[in-house]
DNA sequence: AACAAGGTTGTAATCATTACAAATATGGAC
DNA sequence: GTCCATATTTGTAATGATTACAACCTTGTT
């Protein structure tokens, strides 16, 4: 992927940018498998093998507090994250742990309205959770 | 609330009754609070000193596999139960922690279709995640 | 080059949750 | 009621994800 993409990405969102922070960036554009920080550094490390592990965990909570990503909480063990921030849900496969992403546009934006209005809301996460359809087969 | 009540919802779970697993039930229907396990151990052991933690969550595990209560894990640092299994949505305060129950039953009557059939489906959560109208007020 | 500010690193906590084995309670057979 | 098998509870000790913190490194600026 583009580095020019990453930056514009990063400045988008108002993050500065660094060798890790676009290496953990790019991990998640590039990866669609929304991956825990753990499975971050351990992919990343071979690339950049001074990373520590508080820099991932780091760049991973500014990334999803200026919206540049997405923390999931679906999965009560860890999180996930997500590099694509556009409204879509989220199924989880209690069998084989995967994080499958759902289309639901249309869900999604007839969610909003229903909170109340005083409510400000920042964020809204649909969970799905069950067995995959490859989990479904094998048992 | 009557201890018959709270039988025969543990009995449609196909839970059996004990009097630990009935004290946690009861304090999830009757305190709408989406408690932590912690808060609920620190409750409880009032009125039974024997109280273990690993019985509370125990316990909460097998009330949410049988579905007789929900975990939600909405909140990044611990898992909160809803003694309310009906179809509803929740919004957390990131200011002041606060779980709010969302009425959104049209929302997720709609929503279970929208996973591909293959997919099967335990369970559906909706999270909001923002500021409530108390703490919207107060800065 | 010198400096300040911000970013990164490694280690040591923290803290929710789980593993495990011993102790206790329960319900049925007699 | 007693005895026994089974299920439940308890306490302690791990586990494991995440964070705190202080030292170190980078970067851009004067």
């Amino acid at each position: 992927m583009d580095d020019v993409k990453i930056y514009q990405h990063l400045a988008d969102c108002g993050i500065k940018p660094s060798v890790q922070r676009i290496a953990i960036m790019r991990y998640l554009m590039e990866h669609r498998t929304h991956p825990s920080a753990d499975e971050i550094y351990s992919e990343l490390v071979n690339k950049i093998p001074t990373l520590s592990k508080t820099t991932v965990y780091n760049t991973l909570k500014l990334l999803a507090e200026q919206n540049a990503a997405l923390m999931l909480t679906i999965d009560e063990r860890n999180a996930h994250f997500d590099g694509d921030t556009t409204p879509h849900a989220h199924f989880l496969c209690k069998q084989c742990g995967t994080v499958y992403d759902i289309p639901a546009h249309e869900v999604l934006t007839c969610a909003k309205p229903c909170v109340p209005g005083e409510f400000h809301t920042d964020s809204v996460d649909l969970y799905f959770r069950g067995r995959c359809p490859k989990c479904n087969c094998e048992n």
